[in-house]
DNA sequence: TATTAATTATTAATATATTAACTAAAATGA
DNA sequence: TCATTTTAGTTAATATATTAATAATTAATA
């Protein structure tokens, strides 16, 4: 592996800390953390959403979300319905204080965003975007399920 | 902000979850983290070197980075030295244990590093490493130090 | 030089990540 | 239908991240 600080992985951790701080900074002046705004953000799209989907949508690994959700419960921005039909999902859903503040760090975090796309020329930005959809879709062969036909 | 599926940080947050879990495991077989192994990458370079350097190099926030050393001190693989010249400096080495591990894992990192690489076209890669560099070295104007005259 | 400011390492409190294991419920198949 | 397998959610143990605060030193400055 050439340049340490160079490989891939270095340099995704190394964007990481230069992009995010600017968003924490945001969710933190609404008590939020990182894991809580990417939940809320989900959940102000949907009506309720099975956990398990949740999580993938967040990326939250599921042993994860458990915490993350018990602090929006006990918050008071979030909640769990356990599933009629199959009483293995739970449904999660914004309360009416967690749907509130859509209308209040959106526009926050639409204008640190704009901001960070507008410091990059527009191509780089979509030859990023584009690198970042290739690699993201490179399966690793040991930890994914048997193929179907395989 | 678009669809918050193909926003930056969910994007880099989406290939590390794609492209670690295959070093991961390799760290694991010798019972070492991802952050040990960073730490160990870097001390392989270095006869010693300061602690701050290090968490400089590894990308691990200074707090986490005691912790670390405190487990890979434990298991026998580092050592701290406090500077006799700047008292407020430690210096950290790898033991001779640690330095031994170097010929057994880097050829397996190497190794799935350049078959990750090979997943890719050479042309994505190069633009995805280019983008990475050029966005990481975006500077957030409220955590940067008052630049000099400004 | 006495004081103040800056730097390095650390501790503390809380929140997440990682991995394995476990429970309950549903789906599958002989 | 009963045993087996799968799935969803959770718990547990350990390691790390985040943020703020602190101790010890050193640097800077009036």
């Amino acid at each position: 592996m050439q340049e340490f600080s160079r490989s891939l992985p270095m340099m995704l951790y190394r964007t990481l800390d230069a992009v995010m701080p600017r968003f924490r900074r945001i969710f933190n002046e609404f008590g939020l953390t990182e894991q809580q705004w990417r939940v809320l953000r989900v959940l102000w799209q949907y009506e309720q959403i099975p956990s398990k989907e949740l999580a993938d949508l967040t990326l939250i690994p599921a042993p994860s979300l458990v915490g993350v959700l018990d602090r929006l419960t006990k918050n008071g921005l979030a909640g769990r319905r356990r599933s009629d039909a199959d009483r293995r999902i739970v449904f999660v859903h914004a309360t009416r204080r967690g749907q509130a503040l859509e209308s209040k760090v959106m526009p926050l975090v639409d204008k640190a965003y704009a901001e960070l796309r507008s410091s990059v020329d527009a191509k780089s930005w979509g030859a990023l975007i584009d690198g970042l959809e290739q690699i993201s879709s490179v399966d690793d062969e040991a930890s994914e399920k048997p193929a179907v036909n395989q």
